[in-house]
DNA sequence: CTCTTATGAGAAAAGGTTTTCTCAACTGGG
DNA sequence: CCCAGTTGAGAAAACCTTTTCTCATAAGAG
């Protein structure tokens, strides 16, 4: 019985189609099809028979046939303006992951910031049917330069500004800033600064807000934090001012930082004051970009955002409006975790 | 005649068929479909009537049922293991610019490097009828955890290890390689070496090769390459190999680093030598690490893959072999380009 | 033995579009 | 006035699957 019907070649064939398969097992479509999908009624010796031609003829489905009828793709899209992709990859591996078991595909869209881009993967999009769209971007403050607020189809916002009404997922950053600084003062460290990016990221205000918030709760001294850019230029230039002045006692003991490149600047800027890490000052990052984490010297310790879950929790939320499931609009705030390396010292 | 068609609420309500414009338009649907894709005879004010009414109604085709008919998807499937990104986010990009000008949609399948994740993901674009698939790695020497070998629809490997027999495309290292070498030729050096990424790696092969072939051709004196990892670590250390011993006029006075974090070390731990880059030493990458190169102190010149370009191609040739095409295989190498900034040094 | 009910399976419509035929009406030549 | 040819437009099949009906046949009840 091994007559294998796969001998003949294999490409350049059309798929075998269910006409196909009935035709072999000697029925109708109509009772294939219900075979197969477990419908109708039938004898268990007819049902097993048509599965087995089935499968040994290689059937499967033909998927846009399907979704013709069904209303349904099981295709999502995912548009992000994140070239870089140090946000985006794990988001949308996150995405992915949390919808290929569920035998839904994702439709990668990279629409820079070029409008017409935008609308062009947009529509493109809804003309293939795609049953949802998961908008993210570089940055939490800025929407896409898309308008996907008329769609007919549920949109799920993560890590980019939602339209009002919308479902959004972000980061937590008040709670992420609240991680580090509280590990600061558990370790006993009592002046600790903060070295925050540029003044123009709504997130530089909500951690620095979470950064002045833990320090009176826990009677320390709050000044200003230091604004400046994403940059590791920034913490060397950070480090001149916070250790600059004369008066060693005046110096933090701890630096709080907006990145991992800033980070990995006031940590290099350090060492090359003869300042020890940790031991003199406690450096932690945000961000948790490893490969920058990890080859810093010490490693740093940093706030990680858990992009990933954030990606599969986006693509979990599209999935439940998708069958129709009401969500609660609004912003959801997923918590970060403190990723400890050595940077930001251990109980004295 | 501005009685908005758009007025009531354009959401929920399910797209404007084919039909709907027929009927709107008092015509038969083949009629219809003949005016919109400029198909078939008919008065010419006849077809602007029902364009009109198309453009009214704002009718978009269905491309399931589309491609349905015509065996063609507009969609292509985007492979990759790469789920850091750094190589594969500039790749993906090339090649979804490439193709959504045509109309193409990509799937991004993000399957790690794992078999049952790569099997879900190739069944499910099969399924849905993709005309082809763009395989992409993070290294070029390793197969991804698929066999997309007896497919019946194209591939094309892009910046990974491809079938025999089929059609692929990756930087060209050697050449890449050289350019780096002979910059420093160009500039005076004449101690040049190299510091390269693991041995386990074929391109620090191929580089290796082409760096002694050029300092060959130069007559100049080819060591053995230094052989590590592609880390910080690695550039520290080998820095104090090379550098170690007492005889200053034993020092190199270029380094050709395996990729931008090796170069990154290099330079660091050349100034803690007090070793001036690039009076003393020049440096040069690999990759093209934007964020990486430019925060170098001094800024880093580094070799850069194209992997935009090289996706964009990768999108094209794929194109190319689903219009039915024939491609020569084999692998096709593109030309790398050197980014020079300021660790390399100018002419004497 | 007749009537009702359960059972197994097929026919047909639906989904939205494209394309090949078919056909009526009109034009112009003889 | 008749016939060939052109023109405009519709009918229907096709793509592949799912689902609702319909309909024999067999089984069971009276």
């Amino acid at each position: 019985m091994s007559s294998d019907a796969e001998s003949a070649p294999v490409f350049a064939r059309p798929p075998v189609t269910l006409r196909e398969v009935a035709a072999a097992a000697g029925v109708s479509v109509a009772t294939a099809s219900k075979a197969l999908n477990g419908q109708g009624r039938m004898t268990a010796e007819t049902r097993e028979r048509i599965r087995e031609t089935a499968r040994l003829l290689g059937f499967r489905p033909n998927s846009l046939a399907q979704s013709l009828l069904r209303k349904r793709s099981f295709t999502v899209g995912l548009l992000t303006n994140d070239t870089y992709g140090r946000f985006s990859l794990p988001l949308m591996a996150g995405v992915s992951d949390a919808l290929v078991d569920k035998g839904v595909s994702v439709f990668l869209c990279n629409v820079e910031d070029d409008q017409r881009l935008g609308q062009l993967h947009v529509e493109a999009m809804l003309d293939k049917r795609v049953d949802g769209i998961v908008a993210t971007g570089k940055r939490i403050d800025r929407h896409l330069p898309v308008d996907l607020s008329n769609l007919r189809i549920p949109v799920v916002y993560a890590f980019t500004q939602p339209d009002p009404g919308a479902v959004g997922l972000v980061s937590d950053d008040a709670g992420g800033a609240r991680l580090a600084v509280e590990q600061f003062v558990r370790l006993g460290r009592r002046r600790i600064a903060h070295v925050a990016g540029p003044a123009s990221f709504a997130v530089v205000h909500t951690r620095a807000d979470a950064w002045r918030d833990v320090l009176k709760e826990n009677g320390l001294a709050a000044g200003e934090p230091l604004l400046g850019a994403w940059s590791e230029a920034w913490g060397h230039d950070a480090v001149a001012q916070l250790f600059g002045k004369a008066g060693r006692e005046g110096w933090p003991d701890a630096v709080f930082c907006g990145n991992d490149q800033i980070a990995r600047g006031v940590i290099d800027a350090l060492r090359e004051r003869g300042i020890r890490v940790p031991d003199d000052v406690g450096v932690i990052g945000f961000d948790n970009w490893e490969i920058v984490a990890e080859a810093t010297r010490p490693p740093l310790t940093s706030v990680d955002m858990n992009l990933a879950s954030l990606g599969r929790e986006a693509g979990l939320a599209l999935l439940s409006l998708v069958d129709g499931h009401p969500a609660a609009p609004g912003i959801r705030k997923l918590p970060c975790r403190l990723v400890v390396r050595q940077s930001c010292g251990s109980p004295p």
